[in-house]
DNA sequence: TGTACATCAGTGAACGCGCGTTCACTGATGTAC
DNA sequence: TGTACATCAGTGAACGCGCGTTCACTGATGTAC
């Protein structure tokens, strides 16, 4: 039984170590992060628990490279639309998909933050790669009608935004459309919505198209 | 040693379960929520663990009243700065500084939801009393240029508005007011802009203000 | 005012649980000569 | 092609931990007569 070119062991290990995120994803999206346990997800694959520590060095570690994961889906999903053709309105509503095909993975990234807890470097360099697409997207807007203070401010403060020779107010729409997503978004994920009957999608679709034209 | 009118013991009890909350909220800002454990707290407090069961039912029961006082907090903060005089982006202002004073207690109400919990009801009505006031506020201020899709979808879906004879454009506002303060304050907070170095409040100010005018 | 009694507030020991993690060990798999 | 060997992947037992919670029991506190 002769190996391939990558190695029939290493193919067999990213295979496991995909099935054990995967069971892993879906203890998450039953109970939440808190309860994600190593044993629980050993037993759904198939095997004891111990074994997991030739996949994943610790608990923090899976956690870790499944925060990573999900920062990657979205920037990749994201940056797809885009290539794609997309829109200001259409990455929202790309984005709004994202999050709503898996909420607890939407939380993960942007829920409630442990105190002690500090991403990974490589996280926020993809957390920037999300801003970059927003922030093309938003420069290809019309021009707004008037300067607000924040973007004013934004002229002596745009340093993260290094790279990019677009207008002031192109950031701050960026950062707007973020803010703007994600306050429909964690408020109707975490069901504050509920009970209240209208459609989110259309308090969405407002949100973001009021940014457009300003 | 004659009790007062109240009766010495209710007191004491009042006194003692006020302590075991305080240090509750101190533990939950240093670790978060899932790391809030009753014998952590009971040594804190100076007695054993099984005598908190005198003052709470379970883990769960004190972890509800927590929220309910969050809520409460909140509640009586717009509240009380409405009957002050303050009117939309003072409301905001408000509800910034609260949020500013305790993270995780903000998180405790609007952060990532646990899949099987359900809030009990009284505090949905402590919700809905916030957005009654949003709803005052707004109704106080100069009507919208031109209607959008979701005022014209509010127009058949207010009864979650029961009570309040307003123009569902102000409805709206109250709404969108809602998610653009918890857009720039979950984010903020959760320190997804550490960082890129400018300053939040602009943000947070220019987010209410543009839902002022429009 | 004194006494009897019910209630309240607390202790310490113990239970059972599930957790992450380590360890020694076994068998299978791939590789080098 | 066969053999020797290193590495990999897994098991099962065990460790120590801290958790929420229960239980029997003790002493203090307030109350009723």
């Amino acid at each position: 039984m002769a190996a391939g070119g990558t190695g029939s062991r290493e193919r067999y290990r990213a295979q496991v170590r995909a099935e054990i995120k995967q069971h892993a994803w879906e203890q998450i999206a039953t109970a939440g992060v808190p309860a994600l346990s190593l044993n629980a997800i050993a037993k759904r694959v198939g095997m004891s628990g111990p074994a997991l520590y030739w996949y994943f060095a610790s608990r923090d570690d899976l956690i870790t490279e499944l925060i990573r994961d999900a920062y990657r889906s979205l920037a990749d999903a994201v940056r797809a639309a885009f290539d794609a053709g997309a829109d200001v309105a259409g990455l929202a509503h790309t984005i709004r998909d994202w999050a709503l095909a898996d909420p607890q993975r939407y939380f993960l990234i942007y829920g409630t933050p442990v105190p002690g807890y500090h991403a990974p470097a490589d996280t926020t360099a993809i957390s920037s790669e999300i801003m970059t697409v927003l922030i093309e997207a938003c420069a290809a807007l019309p021009p707004s009608k008037s300067a607000t203070p924040f973007d004013t401010h934004l002229e002596s403060h745009r340093d993260w935004a290094e790279g990019h020779s677009v207008p002031a107010a192109a950031l701050h729409r960026a950062v707007s459309f973020w803010t703007r997503v994600h306050g429909v978004l964690s408020l109707e994920l975490a069901g504050h919505f509920t009970g209240m009957g209208f459609d989110p999608a259309l308090l969405f679709a407002d949100e973001v198209n009021g940014l457009v034209k300003r």
